[in-house]
DNA sequence: ACCTCGTGGTTCAAATTCGAACAAGATAGA
DNA sequence: TCTATCTTGTTCGAATTTGAACCACGAGGT
């Protein structure tokens, strides 16, 4: 085994602040929309992605891409929010193995009720904390990390 | 309730970088940890913020602070390495309440082993796909948002 | 000394996560 | 057509996470 190339002050500061930031800010959103609306994160996000989508509807192999979590991960949460009544689920008419899940209007509902607090949280401490400049080097080199990220 | 503002686009597109890498990462540095060495990430987080201490030693509270996760969820992970041999626990000498983790002679040969793998993958997927200004940008950035969180 | 309040850590139940195993359906080539 | 191979989504068990409840202890005032 060669030795490794080592971080350096900078590379490791850079790796501690993506890991705190992360974690931070993910127990934060989390707990508020938890008392707030009764959801987990990966469930909102669900409802996100459903309501951007054209009749509310994607495949669940798709939405589990959209929203990076396990196959099983989003059987359970699907289920989950179809017990609450703000999903549903049909198959797929081209192919029978397929499911689709679909945003009901008792969902939709329920994300405009539940999306101004997130906004309000998110711009409190991501957005608003950051000026034009900062913002975008951000999602620049957030958005290099991930496309390295989903191409292997 | 007043309307909100909302997100515009360079906003949304921030937010969901933020998201997307952070959960993209999180799944690769779980699995590869894991496989390579039986640890979860925030056992690893544990090994080295002990490492770094002086006599390998931090207080419970204080290493929940440091790993960014709750007491409990604390409590729990350091029992797992303490059945694995690789941190001890002693009582605080100044403070019965007190308990101190310590690195064992173990826990730093499996840290020193395990490094070298994950380095190369923090190395591969945020590091080196980043030039140095994009690094010292993101830095910036998640340090602004971090302290903010932390002072709240 | 005593009492009150805050802190530190653990325990507990409930919810969530993952990967592996599985069943059922699509797909492509002989 | 037949068959071998992917894909899809679910199920299952094991591991992990969280907040609330709890107990023991320190700190400050009376």
């Amino acid at each position: 085994m060669t030795e490794p190339r080592w971080l350096d002050a900078d590379e490791m500061a850079a790796w501690n602040a993506f890991v705190e930031a992360g974690n931070l800010v993910n127990r934060r959103v989390e707990q508020q929309l938890r008392e707030q609306a009764g959801l987990s994160h990966p469930q909102y996000e669900i409802l996100v992605r459903l309501s951007a989508a054209p009749e509310g509807e994607v495949r669940m192999s798709e939405l589990a891409q959209l929203v990076v979590t396990s196959k099983s991960g989003l059987t359970y949460q699907v289920t989950q929010l179809e017990k609450a009544g703000l999903v549903g689920r049909r198959t797929c008419e081209t192919d029978d193995r397929g499911v689709i899940a679909r945003l009901t209007e008792a969902g939709r509902r329920k994300l405009e009720e539940t999306a101004p607090g997130h906004v309000e949280l998110v711009r409190e401490h991501l957005i608003d904390v950051l000026d034009r400049d900062q913002l975008r080097a951000l999602t620049d080199a957030l958005g290099v990390v991930s496309r390295k990220l989903r191409g292997s």
